[in-house]
RNA sequence: GGGGGGAUUCCCGAGUGGCCAAAGGGGGCAGACUGUAAAUCUGUUGUCUAUGACUUCGAUGGUCCGAAUCCAUCUCCCCCCA
């Protein structure tokens, strides 16, 4: 199966900008491509994750991809899709989650020998001149046509600042550096970010006469249209101090039925032969189908060793058998007792199952806390040291694990 | 530069002197049903040493027995005209 079937069959394409001419570019010939990540946290997420994918997908096929950390555009920050206008990041920020960024982008790019390149857009944006930019890059831009956009429409009602019309300009600059430069003739990104792809690609084209090419790859989306890898606890990182394995795996042994089949297709390198086996499964068989998406992102992301543990775990609390060591914890000190005694309210509390002790109460009114499986009547209950030198798991609501030990 | 409107709890959005910890919706959490799914129904959703106390309605100061609501100053946002 060729690089380009691969990819259509996955699901991953949403749009292009000339079918018949990509297909044989990326079947026949070794391109440059490039993708760019904007820092505006810390940790890369999921939509970075699928990101990463496909420029995995691209390499292995023996592509060269250049990821480019939007060091300088994050100064500005991308509109698109927002309704209001992002937070400006102090510098200092932006230059920490670069740093980040870069950690966690070599586990799944492979940069050694050149064989995927990195780069920082703050190198050559920072240093422009506004009106040599203006006569270079904004001469070529229709304002009449930008705000015919549906990326500004929203933004039409609320809203838009001169600083943030202006992040198209920098991104399409970034990739007629990146075609100047390295001779990267392909820009792969979100479906979000089709206007940013298109400006670029015409500014290169304006710029030098040359043909250079687009493609976007399907948004993560729930079935009625929502972000993925949002929770109420915020995005699902790829930082493990941030998100942690397990939990990782519980969000992805979660997802809704309708979606399994998609996601393994997109996220995980499973040959679809094997895929389509799973696509047969109906009903509650589909938790096999959830188990191994869990087990393969989680693999990709955290490594194998990693993705056995929360396997375990997951199959100690939810099945039989299975390790139950793995499972997120609290250590418990001696200071943390009163009397020898701790109330369930305080472990609830320690271990950030509940963020305030009147939710704390809350959630035991209401049935939601026991342990080792029975179910916790009172507010007032306690436990004494000696209940901890066994095993003690806490459960809040259906799924929610925590084991507690003493130091 | 001129004129007008606005800032409310996680979000949207009511409330224009006591009945307001603040309607309604969304979201979250929990319960029922289930398959660790979806949909549905129910409860709940500021904090605490908890039938009470404390903090909250952009910020600061004031009026009043009493302020989210009235007054003054300030900060920020939006709209219209130029």
């Amino acid at each position: 199966m060729t690089l380009f079937e691969e990819l259509k069959e996955r699901g991953l394409i949403a749009q292009m900008t000339d079918e018949e001419q990509i297909k044989n570019l990326l079947n026949n010939e070794k391109i440059t491509f490039y993708t760019g990540y904007d820092p505006t946290a810390d940790s890369l997420h999921v939509g970075h994750f699928l990101q990463l994918v496909v420029m995995a997908h691209m390499q292995r096929a023996g592509h060269r991809p250049i990821a480019i950390l939007g060091g300088g555009t994050a100064m500005v920050g991308d509109p698109t899709g927002r309704t209001d206008m992002r937070k400006m990041m102090t510098k200092e920020t932006i230059a920490h989650n670069v740093d980040c960024f870069r950690k966690q982008m070599s586990r799944f790019i492979d940069f050694s020998d050149g064989k995927a390149l990195m780069v920082n857009n703050a190198d050559w944006l920072l240093n422009e001149n506004y009106i040599d930019f203006l006569r270079n890059v904004g001469i070529h831009f229709s304002v009449n046509r930008m705000l015919t956009f549906e990326c500004f429409k929203s933004r039409m009602e609320r809203g838009l600042s001169f600083l943030e019309f202006n992040y198209m300009l920098m991104q399409s600059y970034d990739f007629y550096r990146l075609h100047e430069d390295y001779g990267c003739v392909m820009e792969l990104g979100g479906d979000d970010q089709w206007a940013n792809i298109i400006g670029g690609i015409e500014l290169v084209r304006k710029k030098t006469g040359k043909d250079v090419f687009g493609m976007t790859f399907t948004l993560l989306t729930t079935s009625d249209g929502k972000k993925m890898g949002k929770t109420r606890g915020g995005a699902i990182w790829l930082d493990p101090e941030k998100t942690p394995p397990y939990e990782f795996f519980q969000y992805w042994r979660n997802v809704e039925d309708s979606s399994v089949i998609k996601l393994l297709k997109m996220l995980t390198f499973l040959p679809l032969d094997e895929i389509k086996k799973y696509e047969k499964l109906e009903g509650s068989e589909l938790n096999k189908a959830k188990e191994v998406l869990a087990y393969e992102v989680t693999k990709l992301v955290h490594g194998e060793e990693e993705a056995n543990k929360a396997l375990e775990a997951t199959h100690a609390l939810f099945g039989s058998g299975g390790d139950i060591k793995d499972m997120p914890f609290t250590e418990l000190a001696h200071e943390d007792f009163n009397d020898d005694v701790i109330t369930v309210i305080d472990l609830l509390v320690k271990s950030k199952l509940a963020p305030s002790r009147g939710e704390a109460r809350r959630l035991i009114t209401q049935g939601g806390i026991s342990v080792n499986n029975e179910k916790i009547e009172s507010i007032g209950s306690e436990f004494k040291k000696e209940d901890f030198e066994q095993d003690f798991i806490l459960k809040k609501g259906k799924k929610v694990y925590h084991r507690f030990s003493i130091k």
